[in-house]
RNA sequence: GCACCGAUGGCGAAGUGGCUAACGCGCUGGUCUGCAAAAUCAGUAUUCGCGGGUUCAAUUCCCGCUCGGUGCUCCA
């Protein structure tokens, strides 16, 4: 068993990950904000936590992963009070879509997916802790503020110095008499037109760091293994989540950090003025598979800033069209009995412990990646000269078994996700934002298609090949492509 | 402004103080095919942003510069 090498941004070197005091790997991961459909740059993040999740169990370890849903915030009663829906009805929606993404893109579901409104009562008793050290205060306008000067250890985590940090005219303005520029709302007092909960700290609603300390102290208790999220929020918000977790405990909340970087678009960062913001949905309609989309954002190691282009979307869907033919010409299988070619043999073994070892190097999914590729070439090459036996076959699969089992492209649903988002949009009325092509592509039935292959197929057998290629033009133009093989002809939408 | 990260072929990208700088995609040519597709073989960076330094040896370490990105404020 490969021990898992990971980057610890806490102690700033990679270092061993394994489970302390259980028996499963206790996680944490900072899940979504529920105000609006989520982009790619959430997903990147969101899968590469999967990632770690699927290579652990591979490797034998057992995970509690627990990932919040953020259902109460700024953002939130903002779009909220736009669009004219109560809250809970808008959250329900874009919660509902945001796990219908992740279900798209092949991520499993946490173990726990705990939403914010509905531990309320856990992080109140979490700032009246606080509050009895003296480390929480409240504030004439009734909401309640950490006291940062209390914590010695502020800033271990991001390795800023707050000495050195000036408090900046860029510190909200509007804030009411708060001890500390820098001391940040643990409790924020109700106003009119906002949701608000009534509890003996008075009635307002969370902060939005303390949901994430309460919540994972609540299921994976005071002291777990591992907290993931994306490289912003290392400061302020996981910084603050150790600051109250560990003023009120006493213990290490965490042992160790993990934080995705960003995700460039066409080597830009992402923001609607530029026009390169894309959702998950809207790459859907524009006709990408939802399978290239979570090979393309895996192929560059989450420690690495990722630039996603089209041209590389493009790549990613060639480079699993030919994995998944390879996949299905081994499982095709028809390979001889008792025949080894010692080749593939050997070629199997060696990237199987080269898949296995990248990933244990701190997740390098774009080594592991590619240590698949040498098997590939080899065993089909054997097939091609009829060396490959029935033995070698079963060894391949198995190697594309270990694969599959982290970054699941192999299996195609992306016809049906792609039918799923069209019809989305036709509940949206954002039909104008499919590709026309798309709707051409999926014109035809599997049947009509079967049907003008069959009739292609008899046309060539009559030695009528003007006919044939007529037909082969025709279903290339509606995005099916014909393979003929010796066991007649086989096809596959592009 | 302060801090941090990156710069590798047509594109994406891995990597290392010294073997022919992975892998994928693309492109060119061969094999196969009625023709294609698929597959395969060969070719496709004498070179790793620029300048200097350390070293027997640097793409890999150090310094400076340029460019890109990120954090310092809501953000995956």
């Amino acid at each position: 068993m490969a021990a898992l090498e990971l980057f610890n941004t806490l102690s700033g070197k990679v270092e061993r990950l394994e489970p302390v005091g259980a028996p499963a790997l206790r996680m944490y991961a900072c899940g979504p904000t529920i105000y609006d459909y989520g982009h790619i740059g959430n997903f990147r993040t969101f899968l590469h936590v999967d990632v770690l999740r699927r290579f652990l169990r591979q490797q034998g370890v057992a995970v509690e992963h627990v990932m919040n849903v953020t259902d109460v915030d700024d953002k939130i009663i903002r779009n909220a009070k736009a669009a004219g829906k109560p809250i809970a009805e808008y959250t329900a929606r874009f919660e509902k879509a945001f796990f219908e993404d992740m279900e798209a893109l092949g991520i499993e579901r946490p173990e726990h997916v705990p939403r914010a409104t509905e531990h309320i009562a856990e992080m109140v008793t979490l700032i009246e802790q606080l509050a009895a050290k003296d480390i929480a205060y409240q504030t004439e306008d009734g909401s309640w503020y950490f006291r940062i000067a209390r914590f010695a250890e502020y800033g271990k985590l991001s390795k800023k110095d707050l000495e050195g940090m000036e408090d900046g005219a860029r510190v909200d303005a509007d804030e009411y008499e708060k001890d500390a520029a820098r001391d940040f709302a643990l409790w924020k007092a109700a106003k009119e037109g906002e949701p608000s909960w009534q509890t003996v700290l008075g009635a307002g609603r969370p902060g939005w760091h303390i949901e994430c300390s309460a919540m994972a102290t609540a299921i994976l208790g005071e002291s777990f293994d591992l907290h993931a999220g994306g490289e912003d929020l290392m400061f302020p918000h996981h910084e603050n989540e150790i600051a109250q977790s560990e003023a009120a405990s006493g213990r290490t909340f965490a042992r160790h950090w993990m934080h995705v970087r960003f995700l460039l678009v066409e080597g830009k960062k992402m923001s609607k003025s530029l026009g390169n913001f894309y959702t998950l949905r809207d790459l859907l309609l524009k006709g990408h598979r939802a399978s290239a989309i979570r090979y393309l954002l895996l192929s560059v190691p989450y420690r690495h800033q990722m630039n996603f282009t089209f041209e590389a979307l493009g790549a990613a869907t060639n480079a699993i069209e030919r994995l998944r033919t390879f996949h299905q010409r081994m499982l095709r299988g028809g390979f001889a009995a008792g025949v080894v070619d010692a080749t593939v043999t050997a070629a199997t073994a060696k990237s199987a412990s080269e898949f296995t070892a990248a990933l244990a190097n701190d997740l390098n999914t774009a080594e592991a990646a590619a240590a698949i590729s040498e098997m590939v070439r080899a065993a089909n090459s054997a097939a091609d000269a009829g060396t490959l036996g029935g033995e070698n076959a079963a060894e391949v699969l198995r190697v594309l078994m270990l694969f599959d089992e982290v970054f699941a492209v192999l299996e195609d649903r992306d016809e049906e996700l792609t039918r799923a988002a069209l019809k989305w949009a036709e509940a949206e009325g954002r039909t104008k934002d499919a590709a026309p092509e798309l709707v051409l592509k999926l014109a035809l039935s599997d049947a009509e298609i079967e049907a003008l292959v069959e009739e292609r197929t008899e046309a060539k057998k009559a030695r009528n090949f003007a006919r044939a290629d007529a037909i082969r033009a025709e279903l290339l133009a509606k995005g099916v492509v014909i393979e003929d093989s010796k066991d007649g002809a086989r096809w596959k939408r592009k």
